[in-house]
DNA sequence: ATAATCTTGCCAGTAACTGGAAGGTCAAGG
DNA sequence: CCTTGACCTTCCAGTTACTGGCAAGATTAT
């Protein structure tokens, strides 16, 4: 399989299949004669299982180490559940500021006119004046 | 004053408000004789103002567009508002992005048993699975 | 005078692609 | 048989907002 069909199947653009290709990360199965890629199944598998992956956020680094765990059939859960873990306490970090940052931004706009008038505890705010 | 001092007080890194000087976001006040830039009061502002800008996750052109209205005496609230609110959405979307993968990953991690074994709901639902 | 500390500009690297150019390959139609 | 168009290749540049490093020149301290 050429790699348009490859990228249709795993819902990834040529580009991003390519980038992939030349990162390391999902490497094609092999090249024909003139030097195209070529995709079996669980080339795709491999693909869906990567944007599947980065559709939850995962770096592609932890992208190579939950695909190592994918292709290794002696992995345990554990070390599974570990990537996931880590995964779900940088979500929940992230979180945390968007909480913060949310609730300090609504609050200024909350307080600020939206008039015609230039006075405006959001520019004041940021300019930390009293 | 000198780069250093502007960035101490204004709670930057040189590097930065080199960066920043250099992309015209916040330009120094003046030169010396050998090139040294200068910054005044007003500026060291312009770059406290930035960083708290920036704190709030606004990109550098809205810092831009930001900084225009925080020199323009004249100004309307409403414009301030205006971007306040486009950033108060950009964080409202990327919560919601933040809370689907927080619930989907979640409920997957609580299904695994996380042991030895290589069976894996965390890896099944990334390759897709029955 | 000399050593230590600044400062300058410039180039490269980060993450994860995306876009584009220049050129090779291949199936279908005239 | 030839050409057209769709596909493929590699390579380079650009994106965001910096950060690190280098060599050379300026300033400050001893």
């Amino acid at each position: 399989m050429k790699i348009s069909k490859a990228a249709d199947l795993a819902g990834l653009s040529v580009k991003t299949v390519r980038y992939y290709s030349d990162i390391g990360l999902v490497k094609p199965s092999s090249r024909n004669n003139s030097g195209y890629r070529k995709y079996d199944q669980s080339k795709i598998q491999s693909l869906i299982f990567v944007r599947r992956a980065r559709e939850f956020g995962f770096s592609i680094q932890q992208c190579r180490d939950l695909l190592d765990l994918y292709e290794d059939q002696d992995r345990s859960s554990a070390a599974v559940k570990r990537l996931a873990n880590s995964r779900l306490l940088e979500i929940k970090k992230k979180q945390q500021e968007l909480r913060l940052l949310h609730d300090e931004l609504f609050k200024l706009i909350k307080t600020c006119k939206g008039d015609e008038h230039p006075d405006c505890p959001i520019i004041s705010n940021l300019a930390m004046l009293p």
